[in-house]
RNA sequence: GGGCCUGUGGGUUAGUCUGGCCUAUGCUAGAUGGUUUGGGACCAUUUGACCCUGGUUCAAAUCCAGGCAGGCCCA
């Protein structure tokens, strides 16, 4: 009888919800009822950042940017638009390591269907001025690359000048033609773009393990792992000696590419003649790297740790820490100013609160904050007063009174549980998500995967061979390699398709 | 790039095929007043919509054309 009041309205209990098992449905609905963003701004892929999704955002960039000043990077702010003689430059660059990476490279790491290289076809451009035509159009950055290595030569004159580390948080575009998704596939991308140059190529290799360690450092605490991987050669980034990616499997076996860190080697700085004068007096060419990451983050951490029940903000990240429901304050006129306490204590000690004082009955407010993902919710009423205690429940799960005493304690042990909740589920998630790879054997009528693969999945296997070993496996099973992942297997197992004893670790997955 | 589909209050939905009793339905959200408040309360009153521009017609939310916006599938 109880269940069945309880379940009157499914609809209604769950304002809507689709159940997370349907990940397609349930992650553009959560983003809107979570209050995130606002789709229906008129122009594909461009979401207005609603002041709850942004307060997460800035959160994240935080974290970033604290790790940006601990390892001495300096921010900057580059001008939107790009006058398009550059692009011609970053173009003519682009040619030039196709051609070289061609000429030095083992013809098998090559694909002949390799795309026109750069965003080219993805750029906004600015052709007009008022009433003018633009003799000169402009394009608004997809990436800044170009106006920065543009600017980097005026300032590195002597090796005093290195390691130049910079950084900036800006808006980019890229013109999408393919379905958008709110923070995963957007024309407007809040993006996050590190770019360094060296001395030389131990010092860019340095920054590289920098930045590994950077990306760790903020997984740690937006609490979910992530696969490393060196991108294959087809799949490095266009001038790039090298491109290590990070990917977040998504709940439906998708992955989701969060953060990228390119060595540049010299290729760049020679096209744009960035040199510096060594202690020898002789001239030099700079070593670079860049290291990306953008508002996918927030994607990552709504699919990774939502549940049905709404969102699930990791408390480093979450806009408000703590929500302080006061009960009953008509009954006993303490409860307001006791709950205004507890919240001016918790502000003290540095926590985001925020007290709900809504003249709605706490069940609605319960559910509200859980749909928002707030991690812990505190309740005060007149019961507690008496009894000198508090209420909480925590969006991970299970509720129980605390001393108002033991109030510091308690708020800091349980924000420190749900992390490490929120840590362990989304490593057994990945456990279920990550499949070894069965294996594929070659017949008189070609290749077969020795057991059909299943939907939403991601494979893992030990592979050493070339391209076209490659291409047999992803056309055998329409995913795509990911590329050497950066933990290899301890012991050498043999190559799904050569056969070959090797430690290197390759995942097949279906990207976003 | 090629193909298919859709557009009704803030959200969701009925009505569109078969033009007229549509002066547009239900739910939800919003406003006002009152009763309520320890896991989704209720009563009363109330605001609010046919994507845009043309066309066909005595008559268009409904049919046609174009535009804009959104979604899906294939390369």
């Amino acid at each position: 009888m109880l269940a069945r009041t309880f379940m009157a309205s499914p609809d209604k209990a769950k304002r809507g919800i689709p159940s997370k098992e349907d990940f397609n449905l349930w992650y553009p609905a959560i983003v809107e009822i979570a209050d995130l963003v606002d789709k229906r701004y008129p122009i594909k892929g461009m979401d207005v950042w609603k002041p709850y999704g942004w307060k997460a955002m800035m959160l994240i960039d935080g974290l970033t940017r604290a790790e940006m000043d601990r390892t001495g990077h300096e921010e900057y702010n580059f001008p939107l638009l790009v006058p398009e003689d550059l692009l011609e430059k970053e173009n003519r660059l682009v040619s030039l390591l196709k051609k070289a990476r061609e000429e030095g490279v083992d013809p098998d790491e090559l694909r002949l269907d390799e795309e026109e290289a750069g965003f080219k076809k993805e750029v906004y451009w600015v052709k007009h001025a008022g009433e003018n035509e633009l003799e000169l159009p402009m394009f608004l950055r997809p990436t800044s690359e170009t106006p920065m290595y543009t600017m980097f030569p005026l300032w590195v004159r002597s090796h005093g000048d290195l390691p130049l580390k910079t950084f900036q948080i800006v808006n980019t575009f890229r013109y999408e033609t393919k379905q958008t998704r709110s923070f995963i596939r957007v024309r407007e991308i809040h993006f996050f773009e590190a770019h360094t140059a060296h001395k030389d190529q131990e010092g860019a290799d340095a920054q590289i393990e920098e930045d590994a360690v950077i990306v760790q450092n903020l997984l740690h605490d937006l609490c979910f792992p992530a696969i490393v991987s060196k991108r294959p050669v087809w799949d490095t980034f266009p001038g790039a000696w090298f491109s290590n990616a990070v990917d977040v499997v998504m709940p439906n076996g998708r992955t989701l590419q969060v953060a990228t860190y390119h060595h540049y080697k010299d290729q760049w700085a020679k096209a744009f003649d960035l040199k510096y004068e060594d202690t020898e007096g002789q001239s030099q060419f700079c070593h670079q790297t860049t290291f990306g990451m953008s508002e996918r983050m927030l994607g990552a951490v709504v699919g990774m740790h939502g549940d049905d029940a709404g969102l699930i903000f990791p408390p480093k990240i979450a806009p408000i820490q703590i929500v302080l429901m006061p009960v009953a304050q008509h009954l006993d006129e303490d409860v307001i100013p006791s709950i205004n306490k507890i919240a001016d204590t918790l502000k003290s000690a540095g926590y985001r609160v925020k007290v709900d004082d809504r003249d709605l009955r706490p069940g609605a407010k319960h559910y509200d904050w859980e749909i928002k993902g707030v991690p812990l919710r505190l309740e005060l009423g007149p019961r507690d007063l008496k009894s000198g205690q508090f209420v909480l429940s925590m969006r991970t799960g299970g509720k129980a009174s605390h001393d108002v005493d033991e109030l510091l304690n308690v708020i800091s042990d349980s924000l420190d549980a749900t992390e490490s909740e929120l840590r362990n589920r989304a490593a057994v998630h990945m456990e279920h998500l990550v499949l070894d790879f069965p294996g594929i054997e070659q017949s008189s009528d070609g290749w077969k995967l020795t057991k059909p693969l299943e939907d939403g999945k991601v494979y893992q296997l030990a592979f050493d061979g070339n391209d076209s070993d490659a291409e047999i496996l992803e056309k055998a099973t329409g995913l795509t390699f990911l590329g050497d992942c950066i933990d290899s297997y301890n012991e050498p197992q043999p190559c799904a398709v050569t056969g070959r004893m090797t430690t290197r670790k390759q995942h097949l997955a279906r990207m976003y």
